[in-house]
DNA sequence: TTTTAGCACTCTCCTAATCAAAGTGCTAAA
DNA sequence: TTTAGCACTTTGATTAGGAGAGTGCTAAAA
């Protein structure tokens, strides 16, 4: 990163903070008037010429007020703005509602979606945990009819997986109950990774009575599994976006909006560029353990994405963690000009809360401790 | 209905007919020339005159030409378009889609609300059955982790409602198997309404033993049963509604989708509505079986709503049934200036491909029979 | 060498004015 | 009862002008 002489910066930063709030072109007499740096207008627009010429600024025409570049909100939020714990008012309320009322974890993430577009004003977002890093609770098979059968599946964090199979003939009960039993015994603790691996392999170590079972796990859980590969996304409060002044032209709007609903695309984009970071994350850890909680907050700004449609917004995200493995990411989706310091402090806060509410032990009280020696090294 | 005179019909249908399509007001001369009457424009105009004193037209400006009222639309929909099926281009394949690859209703109904949206090229939305009509094909009590039981419900037509339930202590799996059977063997068959009422009276004829069971029953599946209440609506396709000319003033815009993605208030006016019309539906249906199809759809035209934000919005619903029971609708969302005839075609198509695939036999192949014969009197 | 004052210049935004186009209502003729 | 003709109204698009805001440059001041 540059470093900028000290005025200089300072006055980046001024101009960051009041085009955020008025979403006007920031002219040098503005600066010189409301904030107090002893400069006359015409040093600052000499200063405001140099920060062009670097790439930070631009002017919309001629001869508007500068306004910040993507490199300028990069810049701002990389190293000018201070990180500011907000409080949330209902952080209490907000407590409450998910220790009480919450239980299934598609409500969580239902309310967490809406939370987050709460607070922010702006569109929240959740991606479900990850699939295959979730750990085995339990596998159930219970008789749905003629020739059906129920499966569902049960993992620690309290993610229900169901599917309706069909099987050319009625099986008993009693030996649906076996399946279930023999599958719990073996797999409970592992990570559905591992238990779609471990499906095919330990087939030929088990005795032969039970191969017969296998068969039928292998087949019905091989449906399941696969089947329900895709995450879901959360996303709510899209309407928000319509309030922005960069949105009044329609066609913009218009734009943003049936690319963000076609999900697929920016989100899988966003996944894959916060899975690296995850990486990274991981080797960061152990070295800068102090400023963490932010750290793990990233800030995707306009342009930074390869979409046209994203050039005015950014996004914040954050990842959160299950039994320590980073499972899924939340965020919002904003205009360029957003409230970054506020706008990190309340993902910041909510991705610990979904950390706690999902594995803190506060979620399946007692359980997670358990669970944990019973997972295998 | 008042009865027009046969010419003012023709010239009203006319200007609806051009208005939908072009979406600019018909003036008379327009109408003179691109249909042939063998009418002069001032001929038209004195008709024009004697329609907009009826109030089925009215004009924006004193000298534009004519846009329908809603009682212009309501006379053209109920009166002068002709019912035409439209051939739905990929029906083989969506079809196909329905049989093959959807299992789970949750699935059907989120492609069922795609496929209106994709279909109208407005916005579709799906109410999913209604809760307590469904027909209970399977309770399930399954252990899950310490003081935890998963109870899982699975009614004839692939509905699953699950819960993670807390209880103070462990209750073992036989004891859990032995309620499910217990159960099952009195409940199944039964609709969700009678199963909430049932399992509250019942406990006194049964035999003493058992009552410890009752017990455990009532207090789980009550908390089921009452947080399950609510139903879900599927939305989809808001997007396309971006580009119509109707909506280019961005404040109308804005206004009328946040009040849609509040739920509640539109669509919960919408189903008392449409639960009214289904209690007239009944009565006629002895009546005229001929021409059911398009009798049940009903269209609802701007303010006919008592919400502002719908001024500019029609309405195209239809109710679909499970067991010769409506339990749900569907329907479509766009601006009032629609092409009503293709719509309600549409509707009235996926409607009955809903129904087919609920129950039609085709969903759970052999059941309904089974089950219908289970069903108490 | 750095900062400041002064001034000409540029560009937008707002308003008013003008003009063609579209369509009506009315009157009188067919 | 229908039609032709004509004056009248309103919109929308275009144009022009002027105020406002802010810059860039130059020369003076610190």
């Amino acid at each position: 990163m540059v470093n900028l002489k000290e005025r200089k910066e300072k006055i980046l930063q001024i101009l960051l903070h009041h085009y955020i709030r008025t979403g006007q072109p920031v002219g040098s007499k503005t600066v010189a008037e409301n904030y107090d740096l002893g400069l006359s207008p015409a040093t600052i627009r000499n200063c405001f010429a140099e920060l062009e010429e670097e790439g930070y600024l631009t002017h919309p025409y001629t001869s508007a007020g500068r306004i910040p570049t993507d490199k300028g909100y990069r810049f701002y939020v990389d190293s000018l703005i201070e990180i500011q714990q907000i409080v949330v008012k209902e952080e209490e309320r907000i407590r409450h509602e998910y220790y009480l009322r919450l239980k299934r974890l598609e409500d969580i993430l239902n309310y967490t979606s809406y939370l987050l577009a709460r607070l922010s004003h702006y569109a929240g977002f959740v991606f479900s945990p990850k699939w295959e890093r979730n750990v085995l609770q339990s596998v159930n098979f219970a008789p749905a009819g003629e020739n059906k059968l129920l499966v569902t599946l049960l993992t620690k964090s309290g993610l229900v997986k169901y599917s309706l199979l069909d099987n050319e003939r009625n099986i008993d009960e009693e030996r649906l109950r076996r399946l279930s039993r023999i599958l719990n015994r073996m797999f409970s603790g592992f990570s559905l990774a591992e238990l779609s691996e471990k499906i095919y392999q330990e087939i030929d170590r088990e005795e032969k009575k039970e191969i017969e079972y296998f068969k039928l796990a292998k087949r019905f859980l091989g449906q399941l599994l696969f089947s329900e590969g895709k995450e879901d996304i959360y996303l709510e409060g899209m309407n928000n976006i319509f309030n922005m002044p960069e949105f009044k032209d329609n066609k913009k709007l218009s734009d943003l909006f049936k690319f963000i609903e076609e999900k697929k695309f920016f989100f899988s984009w966003l996944k894959k560029e916060l899975n690296s970071i995850v990486k990274k994350m991981k080797s960061e850890k152990e070295l800068t353990n102090s400023n963490w909680i932010n750290k793990r907050v990233k800030v995707t700004i306009g342009s930074e994405t390869p979409f046209p449609e994203m050039r005015d917004c950014s996004v914040v995200t954050s990842v959160y963690e299950m039994d320590e493995q980073p499972v899924g990411f939340l965020g919002i989706l904003g205009p360029k000009r957003m409230e970054y310091p506020q706008m990190i402090s309340v993902v910041s806060f909510i991705s610990q809360l979904v950390e706690n509410v999902l594995q803190g032990g506060n979620y399946l009280k007692g359980e997670s401790k358990k669970s944990r020696s019973n997972h295998p090294k």
